[in-house]
RNA sequence: GGCGGCGUAGCCAAGUGGUAAGGCAAAGGUCUGCAAAACCUUUAUUCACCAGUUCAAAUCUGGUCGCCGCCUCCA
């Protein structure tokens, strides 16, 4: 498998440190709010990423975690906790918020069809590592104690520019807007452990710890619990693309400094999704969530087809034009597949014609995780002159990568659709083919277009008529 | 200011040296009472622009223009 990597900032061929093994971190959301849609993106390109490496054999470890602590804007921010934010905006504590937007994080994922990893670590249950952490890393001498805060020295850690490759005395510091500059820093880049003192005094998660009441910064909890539970040395990890200059430079000095040698193998980065306006952001007042999209009648599922149809390393614009676009083409995509739904059997011997299709599509996947060809792929099983069974197996196997539920019945609840039901509509449909049998087709063309007003779409065959509720 | 990316048909998008995949939309056809669905066919002499390298460039080099992201909330 070919992967590219953010640290060497080439394509290179995946080789895990041991074996079949890979350990595979995943930087989680912070659970203030809604995740939007651009965040998600992120995470269903992850999600192939796994699907894709268990498919090529390997065992993969795979841990997340839920960023449950509160953070200031900023080290030095007159700002708000995003958490404490959350919790006044909506009336309650900051651990119910927390929790709400974490369930609402997986029922997002799981409308998508996005695995959740077998190791979720939440960053508040890990609050003792994080001192450990932090004493260890002051014993070695990486350490300063400032103003109330433990402070990281970048400047005990030569390599700190070696992922974002950023001049430092180029560097504007406090770019963005209501960013101050933490003058008890000794270097710009310096960046908090520990805080027990900040602008900002009503910080509504705090625990004891050596230097005092307070909270931990906000890198140390992917670093630590990476450790914890994947050990030293990490295969992948992932997150955002904008996480390379900050968040991943931080845990790498820290991560390294603690255990003494190289980290991470592989850094993997998604592009963002963007809107003509530039990228998505949740500070940005209104933004695009799933229930947003289903509210203006999109199947999630056509979103995470959207996705699948470009690159994760670059940009994806969104409009709803192109999403209503690549609904379209879901939904022709699953009436194809669906018809094949039947001849799934569990012992189809494939032939070599179907075992290429197999492998070209493995192929699209290896070379870089090209969904945008591995769609294609799965078009050319459903143009190939091979049996019904045959593809049903094929675009099973593909499925198990792509998750577009592809060989899932379309109308998942017939029994009851829009005002009226099952038994109500077939009627109609009775009442409809008398009316065509005596040529009236007035009367039949009114029940047509009644049903399409409940989102009922009649197909006549010349076995009969059928609909489906779209 | 520094760092990084992008510009391919009406739209989305793959393709990184060998003569433009795929999808959506559109048009024509088969089918149909008319539709819908399905199926078949058609749709970029050309890859932002200008030079250069090469037998050969969307792909490499230089320049120009435009767009986007990051530089302590960010996926």
């Amino acid at each position: 498998m070919k992967l590219y990597n953010s640290m060497s900032r080439s394509i290179e061929d995946f080789i895990p440190y041991e074996d079949k093994t890979v350990r595979l971190y995943t930087c989680g959301p912070t659970v203030y709010n809604y995740a939007h849609i651009g965040n998600l993106r992120t995470y269903i390109h992850e999600d192939i990423l796994e699907k894709t490496l268990g498919i090529l054999g390997y065992d993969v470890k795979r841990v997340m975690n839920i960023t449950d602590v509160g953070h200031l804007e900023s080290d030095a921010d007159d700002g708000e906790d995003k958490m404490l934010k959350g919790a006044q905006r909506e009336n309650k504590t900051v651990w119910q918020v927390a929790q709400f937007y974490t369930d609402a994080f997986f029922e997002d994922c799981r409308k998508l069809n996005i695995k959740k990893p077998e190791i979720i670590a939440k960053a508040t249950d890990y609050i003792d590592q994080y001192i450990d952490f932090i004493k260890t890393l002051e014993v070695k001498g990486f350490t300063y104690f400032e103003n109330g805060n433990v402070y990281f020295d970048i400047s005990k850690f030569p390599r700190y520019t070696a992922l974002s490759r950023m001049n430092l005395d180029d560097l504007r510091i406090g770019n963005r807007d209501g960013v101050e500059e933490d003058l008890h820093k000794r270097n710009p880049q310096d960046f908090v452990l520990w805080f027990t003192k900040s602008k900002f005094d009503n910080q509504a998660m705090k625990w004891a710890s050596p230097w005092g009441e307070g909270y931990p910064g906000w890198h140390i909890e992917c670093s630590v619990i990476s450790l914890t539970n994947l050990g030293e040395k990490l295969d992948i990890h992932c997150g955002g693309i904008d996480h390379i200059p900050v968040h991943h430079t931080n845990e790498i000095a820290q991560t390294e400094s603690y255990t003494g040698k190289e980290w991470t193998k592989y850094w993997w980065h998604a592009e963002f999704l963007i809107e003509n306006s530039g990228k998505m952001s949740k500070s940005s007042g209104e933004f695009l969530t799933v229930s947003l999209l289903e509210k203006k009648n999109f199947d999630p599922m056509s979103y995470r087809y959207f996705v699948l149809g470009s690159h994760y390393r670059k940009q994806l614009a969104f409009s709803f034009e192109s999403l209503d676009m690549a609904q379209s083409a879901y939904q022709k995509l699953r009436r194809r597949t669906a018809v094949y739904i039947e001849a799934l059997e569990t012992d189809t011997v494939l032939s070599q014609a179907a075992i290429d299709l197999k492998a070209q599509f493995e192929a699209c996947l290896a070379d870089d995780l090209n969904t945008a060809n591995a769609l294609t792929s799965l078009y050319d099983v459903l143009k190939a002159n091979i049996s019904d069974s045959e593809k049903a197996t094929v675009i099973h196997y593909m499925d198990s990568v792509l998750s577009l539920d592809l060989l899932k019945p379309a109308s998942a609840s017939p029994s009851v659709v829009g005002n009226g039901d099952a038994a109500q509509i077939e009627a109609m449909l009775k009442e409809r083919t008398e009316a065509k049998k005596n040529k009236d087709w007035a009367t039949a063309d009114r029940i047509r277009d009644a049903l399409k007003d409940q989102n009922i779409t009649i197909i006549d065959t010349p076995e009969g008529t059928t609909w489906k509720k779209e």
